[in-house]
DNA sequence: AGGACGGCGTTTTTT
DNA sequence: ACGCCGTCCT
């Protein structure tokens, strides 16, 4: 990333009618543009357009250059999209404009006072495997019991310290006693002494070193204080305190602070963020001004109508109502299933029967409470012939060969990097074993250098067995040579992946995954050429870079509630409403009122994601960890108001579910055949007749190539032995003897079994 | 140096 | 129930 210049071209004339598409609120938020103003922007209200608005406005107004003001989002995906909007609206006249992530941003300000710090610039930025390599090591060091004390668990506990601004020095001492009788605090000390030495920060101290920066340096402070003369805050609601306390610095000289969120659709404390940021902006802004933007252009009013009185149980809220001017559309569906595979079942019936009616699949979305609840699912499409995707995999950077290949990148770029060292020194295998490095780090200790430099005196020293001495010098002598090369990096990054042997240790690999890596590694290369510098390069890749896009198509969407924030789909399923799973038991336990509250969030941010069509359902069992637990329907259920919801029960499979929540209970009994079931609404759901049930899918060549339309018909019929068949508890089976309306089944994975046909259907 | 066995955890995810 | 990770043994 180039530096800007803090005087661009001229900006562009004014485009008066920029303000034009905007409704009444829109554009009181878009030209709000003094002092601090929260924006609080509900669902599918516009704020895209009114944060890319606000600052062409801005610009046509003059009063700022590009320069002078700063845009920050959460992930590199809003920062883009905000950026190219940008572009589309003004062209070239908002380069120079300081537009990414608080990361990226912190990292940008950092890099240029690294020696404030005691960091060189080229400082490397630490992922979480890197993290815990290290802490593993330190706990080591300690002798501190790895398996009472995980470094998972004090990663995460250093890193919301650092999500609050704490340096080693500021942990309250109150906090530090849970982990290892306090011996966390020292731990941390030593883990911010060690990532020094290095060279390297992880993603939390980005903000945290700038905090470090702004404060011990009132003249760097200063210096972005009179920078900054428009600051504009995407996501407000997931800001953590650390970053509250940055952008309340650099805001305080001009008071240009433009905050957008919804406290409605905070999702992310348990990651650090702070909902309270949104609800105190009044108070720690004075006089601001905050503006609703409530008109919603997304959804039906059912859908918001039930959205909105779910969401109307969170106490600790700013308030806020969505309308809009949309026709009616459909009730959201309420569907009682009998298990995760009925439930699966159910969707991808009712997928079929959007699809015949021309609905695109990729106007389809699942959305989940948790990644496991997607198996049902795509068992069930993979037997449908239904296309999908997942989404929400492990990113790019995060695969093994990847991180391989920029260790030896970051190794040749910052010699002192010893996680990248450790990393690569016996991959592919060169002789260096454990005995080796541990003599390494022996030395690196006493000396207080760096790996490669102990391996330096290793190397020509005799403490080492020959073997191990030659392989260790044959190591350093290729990174030397590296190094010295003037060769373009992907070139290099080719050469270096050659020549160390990596690429072939793939080739000869033969197991199914070796291919792609290899593709992948192709990948990486590739991606590099689009960099000027390996650093630039490599910054890249710590702080940006993304998955591989998911290969597009027609296709419906499985993802987690918390994947789904900021999307929006036709029709979106919502399944697994069951108390435990969602509502999370263990959001429940470890946060109470508040937790109960983040997972209502969920479920808002859940049914406000549908355009038109909004699929609620829960099971009345549930395996959880391998047991079958009756479950009993969220009490999220309860809380959508009855006129906006229609509920279609399952004759003959609805069980008998009582739900015991609260007062205002409302149950679920399976009404006398066809008649339909009483619920709590007072009303009575009808059912829709057999007749009218969309038959199950039909297409030709499907895996079990008996046309279902057909199993229909024959279920009046009846069974026949060699009839494939599916049971609730025991899971497909193959029919060996009728008599009457018994069957012995043979079941996949249960066994031999008799039970009543009436509880098996055709599979 | 590589496989077998045992123990543990098992919500959500970005940077 | 299951899978992954770490350790220990061969």
């Amino acid at each position: 990333m180039s530096q800007p210049d803090l005087f661009q071209a001229a900006p562009p004339a004014p485009r008066p009618d920029l303000l034009a598409c905007l409704n009444e609120a829109q554009r009181r938020a878009v030209e709000a543009v003094d002092g601090p103003v929260l924006v609080l922007a509900g669902a599918g209200t516009g704020k895209t357009r009114v944060l890319t608005t606000r600052l062409a406005h801005i610009l046509t107004l003059r009063r700022a250059f590009p320069s002078q003001i700063l845009a920050v989002t959460f992930t590199n995906k809003a920062a883009r999209e905000m950026r190219e909007r940008l572009e589309a609206m003004l062209g070239g006249a908002a380069d120079g404009l300081w537009l990414g992530t608080f990361h990226a941003i912190a990292a940008r300000i950092l890099r240029r006072h690294a020696e404030l710090l005691g960091l060189k610039p080229n400082f490397t930025i630490l992922d979480t495997d890197d993290q815990l390599r290290l802490l593993k090591q330190l706990l080591d060091a300690a002798g501190i019991d790895e398996r009472r004390w995980p470094a998972r668990a004090a990663a995460a506990i250093i890193q919301r310290w650092k999500d609050r601004g704490f340096g080693p020095e500021k942990v309250p001492p109150s906090e530090a006693r849970d982990f290892a009788n306090g011996r966390l605090l020292p731990l941390y000390a030593a883990y911010q002494e060690r990532l020094r030495t290095l060279n390297a920060v992880d993603f939390g101290d980005l903000l945290l070193h700038n905090l470090t920066l702004f404060s011990a340096d009132h003249a760097v402070l200063g210096e972005y204080q009179r920078r900054f003369r428009y600051i504009l805050v995407d996501e407000y609601q997931d800001t953590n305190v650390a970053q509250y306390l940055w952008l309340r610095l650099l805001a305080q000289l001009h008071r240009n602070l433009c905050c957008v969120g919804d406290d409605d659709q905070s999702i992310y404390s348990w990651r650090g963020a702070e909902i309270g940021n949104i609800l105190r902006f009044e108070k720690d802004f004075p006089g601001a001004t905050i503006i609703r933007l409530e008109q919603n252009y997304r959804s039906t009013p059912h859908i918001l109508a039930a959205a909105g009185a779910l969401i109307a149980h969170n106490a600790g809220r700013l308030g806020k109502t969505l309308w809009t001017a949309a026709n009616e559309g459909e009730k959201v569906r309420l569907r009682g299933v009998w298990d995760a595979d009925a439930e699966a079942r159910w969707v991808g019936d009712e997928i079929e029967a959007l699809q015949r009616r021309g609905e695109a699949l990729a106007e389809i979305a699942i959305l989940v409470r948790a990644g496991f609840q997607t198996r049902e699912f795509e068992e069930r499409f993979i037997t449908l012939g239904l296309p999908y995707r997942v989404l929400g995999g492990p990113r790019f950077y995060e695969r093994q060969e990847i991180r391989d290949a920029l260790a030896y990148l970051r190794l040749i770029h910052q010699p002192a990097d010893d996680l990248a060292f450790e990393r690569i020194v016996n991959t592919p295998r060169r002789g260096i074993g454990s005995t080796t490095l541990q003599m390494l780090h022996a030395r690196a200790r006493e000396e207080k250098v760096p790996l490669t430099a102990a391996a330096e005196r290793l190397a020509s020293g005799d403490a080492l067995k020959p073997a191990a001495r030659h392989a260790l010098a044959r190591f350093l002598a290729d990174l030397d040579r590296w190094r010295r090369l003037d060769l373009p990096h992907p070139q290099l990054a080719q050469l270096v992946l050659d020549e160390s042997g990596y690429t072939a240790m793939w080739q000869e690999d033969k197991s199914a995954d070796a291919p792609g890596r290899l593709e992948n590694l192709k990948e990486l290369v590739a991606a590099m050429a689009e960099f000027e510098t390996l650093a630039g390069f490599l910054e890249h890749v710590s702080l940006v870079m993304e998955a591989t896009a998911e290969s597009g198509g027609d296709m419906v969407v499985l993802m987690t509630l918390h994947g789904a924030k900021g999307l929006e789909f036709d029709t979106v399923f919502l399944p697994g409403w069951e108390e435990g799973l969602f509502p999370s038991q263990r959001s429940m336990e470890e946060n109470g009122q508040a937790g109960l509250e983040e997972e209502r969030r969920l479920a808002y941010v859940g049914l406000t994601r549908a355009r038109r069509r909004a699929l609620v359902s829960y099971a009345a069992n549930r395996r959880i960890h391998g047991n079958w637990q009756s479950a009993i329907p969220s009490r999220f259920i309860g809380e959508l108001p009855p006129e906006h919801v229609e509920l279609v029960a399952e004759p003959g499979l609805q069980p008998r579910v009582h739900d015991r929540i609260g007062g205002d209970a409302w149950s679920i009994a399976p009404g006398p055949g066809r008649a339909g079931f009483r619920t709590s609404f007072g009303e009575r759901a009808v059912p829709r007749p057999y007749a009218e049930r969309r038959p199950a899918p039909t297409a030709e060549g499907q895996v079990r190539g008996v046309p279902v339309r057909g199993a229909e018909l024959r279920r009046i019929g009846g069974f026949s032995p060699g009839d494939r068949v599916f049971h609730q508890k025991f899971g497909y089976g193959i029919i060996g003897l009728v008599e009457d309306n018994k069957l012995t089944v043979t079941f996949e994975h249960a066994g031999e079994k008799k039970v009543m046909d009436s509880f098996v259907e055709k599979a």
